[in-house]
DNA sequence: GACCAATTGTTAGGGGCCTCACAGACGTTT
DNA sequence: AAACGTCTGTGAGGCCCCTAACAATTGGTC
């Protein structure tokens, strides 16, 4: 279907194939809906295809024992995810559920290790995409090490703001609706938490939300909040820098 | 000199260059010394080189704004770092700090994509390079979500046997050296919670502990202390490059 | 050995946040 | 409209863990 051609020549990964390529790559190709709350992978599955979005929301998360659910991070529709399929075998760790009903292309993993050798490129766009998670995740890594409840949320916020944030006249409004639920599994916290939180920082005018609407009123104050000193160079170590940057 | 080469080559990275190549790289690559506690490169730093780390040993981190120190992971000898020059310019979002006096080799970015334009053999090392470093980020980001602090440790130390743990009689030996201050950068934690955390493992019979020094008793145990669903396979721990054991 | 710095051990106090329990608000279905 | 499920708001109680302030121990250095 010329659906599913359409979609693979949207994503930057695959643009530059040629019009045979293509026509490999689409007969490879399957495409699966998913019912919201379906899931589309789980940890003990094998990681033999990598996944493209092509509508709808998906989210890659983590159960804990307890029953809790760790969210790592949201897919939006044009986006690749379980991409470690690319590079690696074995089984994935995490697992995928779509958030709405949602339509995925699945590429086997043999076919896109046939393009990544012949097509240098799609390699290097793998290999992007791979170093732009792996910098999302330490960054969220960082931001929940040692930060209070409250500051977390910011945090949250402030990511949320990059990638869904709207220019309003009042503000940053953030084109997404997420529970509170939702929120809490973003930053390791609880609903209950996130709910006082949330009624905080409206307090302090930081923030304006109506039901699983939420408005950033004073970005610049909520990053100030959130990070106390500028990023200079690191005051506390024992024994200050012995070696700095002679040349190259 | 003949130092350089010796330590490229046997960087699986590198090893199926010719040795023209390997000529080359040397030639651009350049060789630097860190004494311990320096620091290799902060965040503000342009991430223009890809490093390799030839003897010592290096932290990777962060700082929050109150001055503790978040550490992401930490590299061995013969491991690359700073591999996100290769595939993305900007500035680097963390700092790498020398443990003990180390020595580092610096291979230019311009470099790096020289190589992977010609050796598809090098981007696909520098892909599966990035998606493993991944995978660890995301487990141990699912380790520090939701957990107590008596657990994190526990997942941290289970960890640290993968990579460090050397098996002796009465249980895992620990091959490194780590205050409870590293400990507690590692997990997001004090280092008073850290000692604590210590004494109770280990008079739960679960470790024996000596200055710097950790012993695994009942690694199995451990495991199951941390994820009290029975259900399969937790996250099979896969440690250096890709080694999958089979089901136990 | 003797000193000094770093690491480890220990405790009291207090606060943040989780747990549990329930009530009100909203949206959706019939 | 009525009924029901989901989401949001609120509070009491309690535990975990951070903070702060000191000893005690070890290792390194002279």
């Amino acid at each position: 279907m010329a659906e599913k051609i359409w979609h693979l020549k949207r994503s930057d990964l695959f643009e530059q194939l040629s019009a045979d390529e293509l026509a490999q790559l689409e007969a490879r190709a399957r495409v699966r809906r998913f019912a919201r709350k379906s899931l589309i992978y789980l940890p003990q599955d094998a990681a033999d295809s990598l996944l493209l979005l092509a509508d709808g929301r998906v989210k890659i998360c983590n159960f804990t024992a307890d029953g809790k659910q760790a969210v790592f991070t949201l897919i939006e529709p044009g986006e690749v995810f379980g991409e470690l399929a690319a590079v690696d075998d074995g089984q994935r760790e995490e697992y995928a559920e779509a958030i709405d009903d949602s339509k995925v292309i699945l590429i086997p993993r043999d076919e896109i290790q046939r393009l990544m050798q012949s097509h240098p490129h799609v390699t290097l766009g793998i290999s992007r995409l791979l170093g732009l998670r792996r910098r999302l995740l330490q960054r969220r890594l960082s931001h929940l090490m040692f930060r209070s409840n409250r500051e977390r949320l910011i945090l949250l916020l402030l990511e949320l703001a990059e990638r869904y944030g709207a220019t309003a006249s009042e503000g940053v409004r953030l084109n997404l609706k997420l529970s509170h639920q939702d929120l809490a599994s973003l930053i390791g916290s609880t609903r209950e938490s996130v709910t006082v939180a949330l009624g905080e920082l409206q307090a302090a005018g930081l923030i304006r939300h109506t039901r699983r609407q939420i408005v950033l009123l004073d970005v610049d104050r909520m990053a100030r909040e959130v990070q106390g000193a500028p990023p200079g160079r690191p005051a506390s170590l024992g024994s200050p820098p012995l070696a700095r940057r002679p040349t190259t």
